[in-house]
DNA sequence: GTAGTCTCTCTAGTCACTAGAGGTTCAAGG
DNA sequence: CCTTGAACCTCTAGTGACTAGAGAGACTAC
């Protein structure tokens, strides 16, 4: 099993630069090489990829992965932190979720309340914008735009 | 009314530099300058400054916010364009949260399998992660982390 | 006049990649 | 054995929306 750094982006889904990104990174071990200076790849490095895809899915950031990492490499260590930082993940989810229903609440009434027919000086998107006692309720510091895989 | 960028920055709660970095993005005009080269701002300003706030609040990108001003600047154009960001801001909040929820449902599933008193070779988060045949569904390619105001 | 805060510009750092330049190595076909 | 073309190498820079810091100048209250 010596996998190129191709044929391991194609059988984990991570893209061949994220690799070597996250090698950079310390997130994996740099590998092999071939003689002509290429990374060869085994079985415990497609599994450990395997894992960073799978958190990164999760949203565990890469900081976070690295503490599971370490984890991972000392299995006489209890896993306390483990479970904080997965707690701490669904925490930071179940927050997202609860502000970008109130966004999404106010959007909506937003959004529903201008026909797009009309002209801008009396655009009821604009004036929302524009003025803030207009809003249904506070939702000042809401979440802000993020990032998302393709 | 001669605000000075501190003024504006208390009145909005948007920071200082945030303002100069609106600035050389080109969402506010440069302002006029005190006689030792200061920014000083007015009413205009301070709307206007407000408005992006508030659009920031609801998630949308400088980029978004740029053309929304561009139609506030031209009032007799029709509002189309401004129903349409409004409407496709509200369409990707509903698509964030339902990536979202799965994500909850994955990461409850996870965390709460494991009760943080074991060793990490028996660690359910720890496993769940390194076997994706473990989740209860397939939620490869879901939200990855997001950016947030404190 | 002076102390202390505010403001100026500029550069670099954040996160997790992504894109591209310019050069080298590998594997398959002839 | 040789060629071709895909895959690989390193390095730098760019993304979005800021944030932090350096070093210098301006303003305000006493």
């Amino acid at each position: 099993m010596f996998l190129s750094i191709g044929d391991l982006a194609a059988r984990t889904g991570v893209k061949v630069p994220t690799i070597r990104y996250y090698e950079s990174r310390g997130l994996l071990e740099a590998p092999l090489r071939s003689a002509g200076n290429q990374r060869r790849y085994g079985r415990a490095e497609l599994e450990r990829l395997g894992f960073i895809r799978h958190a990164r899915d999760l949203g565990f950031s890469l900081e976070a992965i690295a503490a599971l990492i370490e984890l991972q490499d000392h299995p006489d260590r209890a896993c306390t932190s483990a479970t904080r930082i997965a707690q701490g993940q669904l925490g930071a989810v179940r927050e997202k979720i609860r502000r970008l229903r109130a966004l999404e609440a106010e959007l909506a009434r937003i959004a529903e309340g201008c026909t797009g027919d009309g002209a801008a000086r009396d655009c009821y998107v604009l004036a929302s914008l524009a003025d803030h006692e207009l809003c249904a309720r506070d939702h000042s510091i809401e979440a802000r735009s993020s990032t998302q895989r393709s």
